[in-house]
DNA sequence: TCTGGGGTCCTAGGACCC
DNA sequence: TCTGGGGTCCTAGGACCC
């Protein structure tokens, strides 16, 4: 049944990591800051707003970021640390507010379609927040998680806009295509490759066009993303599909039993994974890239749910024999999917029952 | 100075069954 | 003996997101 009236709004801490990290060193405030990993092949975790003045974004190999800006001072990344502040930060918004998809460490969607005055909760929200813990929120409003999504993103830092959906699609016409959600940089290029760069190009684009291009659906996908339109709900609950675990090597590797250690490592962390959360998988996969960035994936699915790391060894061992990587590996991991379906697993503390069909 | 790690979703093709 | 179409399960690759 269509709900007359959807308020959804996108939350977003900015410049994460290194809000907590300023946090705990107030002196390096004002100074530009970047955290990330110090190995050969580290990128950037986040960078303060000042050190994204030189250029320095996310994802950035770490050394690049050192040479845009060479005074930065850099910190090793402390993932414990962040998850705690991102408890701290999410339990405060928990306690306003029930429906709440989380979408990452410092990201979270609410729903308060049933909110007498979501702006005025709102509010507080950011307020409460940012007295309680330091950290900023950018906040954005509108009738689907696209338009709160687009709006949070593009006026961050410290943002609070509403929208309604004709005003996001009138607002980010002249915008690149690229600030829409699931518009990547592949995406982006295919477009351009048909003149459409703006999101006024793809709004107005032919439906036709677009469908030979990319297909009838993505193409309806793409244009729908175009003027805002997104049904998609706030979904306070997910299971999860997949876990996995990957390294990349600081020099690639060559040897047969450093590339198995490594994966016999692996495995038996998702093991434990699986066995910490009673949950169990079929499909046992891995995935190598080698030294020219060439990616393989390849997986196995097995009669029997395991939660047994030495059999998800096993298996990745046999899956990596049997691709027998031709060149240096740069990249390895083990990936756990097909999980068992929670209704088939017996409960914790509950009998079970045996339910005839009516 | 080359490109992390943890996920999700989509597509396409093949095997197999009815 | 060939022909057909749909559904499900599985694998592999790719795009995208945080």
């Amino acid at each position: 049944m269509a709900q007359a009236r959807r308020v959804i709004a996108h939350l977003d801490i900015d410049a994460f990591y290194a809000s907590v990290e300023l946090r705990r060193r107030p002196e390096l405030r004002g100074l530009p800051l970047i955290v990330a990993g110090s190995g050969p092949r580290a990128v950037v975790t986040t960078a303060s707003y000042e050190a994204r003045r030189f250029g320095v974004n996310s994802a950035m190999p770490a050394a690049r970021a050192r040479a845009l800006c060479p005074d930065a001072v850099v910190l090793a990344p402390d993932f414990e640390a962040y998850r705690r502040a991102s408890g701290e930060v999410w339990s405060l918004v928990r306690e306003q507010v029930q429906l709440i998809q989380s979408a990452g460490i410092d990201e979270a969607y609410l729903d308060l379609s049933e909110e007498p005055f979501p702006v005025a909760l709102l509010r507080r929200l950011v307020a409460r927040v940012h007295e309680r813990t330091g950290m900023t929120l950018s906040v954005g409003i509108g009738p689907s998680r696209l338009v709160a999504k687009t709006a949070s993103a593009s006026f961050k830092p410290a943002a609070f806009v509403a929208m309604s959906r004709e005003q996001a699609a009138a607002h980010f016409a002249p915008h690149a295509a690229r600030v829409l959600q699931g518009i990547g940089p592949k995406t982006a290029e295919r477009l351009a490759g048909l003149g459409i760069q703006t999101v006024g190009q793809l709004q107005a684009a032919s439906a036709e066009l677009l469908a030979q291009r990319f297909g009838e659906r993505m193409a309806c996908e793409l244009q729908a993303r175009a003027h805002f339109h997104d049904d998609s709900l706030v979904e306070p609950v997910r299971i999860a599909k997949s876990r996995s675990s990957e390294v990349t090597f600081p020099t690639d590797v060559a040897d047969a039993a450093t590339l198995e250690r490594a994966l016999i490592g692996m495995a038996a962390e998702l093991g434990e994974g699986l066995r910490a959360r009673t949950r169990r998988a079929r499909t046992i996969a891995i995935k190598v890239r080698l030294d020219d960035w060439t990616t393989v994936t390849r997986a196995r699915t097995i009669e029997c749910f395991t939660d047994s790391g030495e059999t998800i060894a096993a298996v990745a061992l046999e899956l990596l024999q049997a691709y027998g990587p031709a060149r240096p590996v740069r990249l390895l991991g083990v990936r756990v999917a097909s999980f068992e379906d929670e209704s088939d697993m017996p409960t914790r503390g509950t009998p079970v029952q045996l339910v005839l069909p009516l």
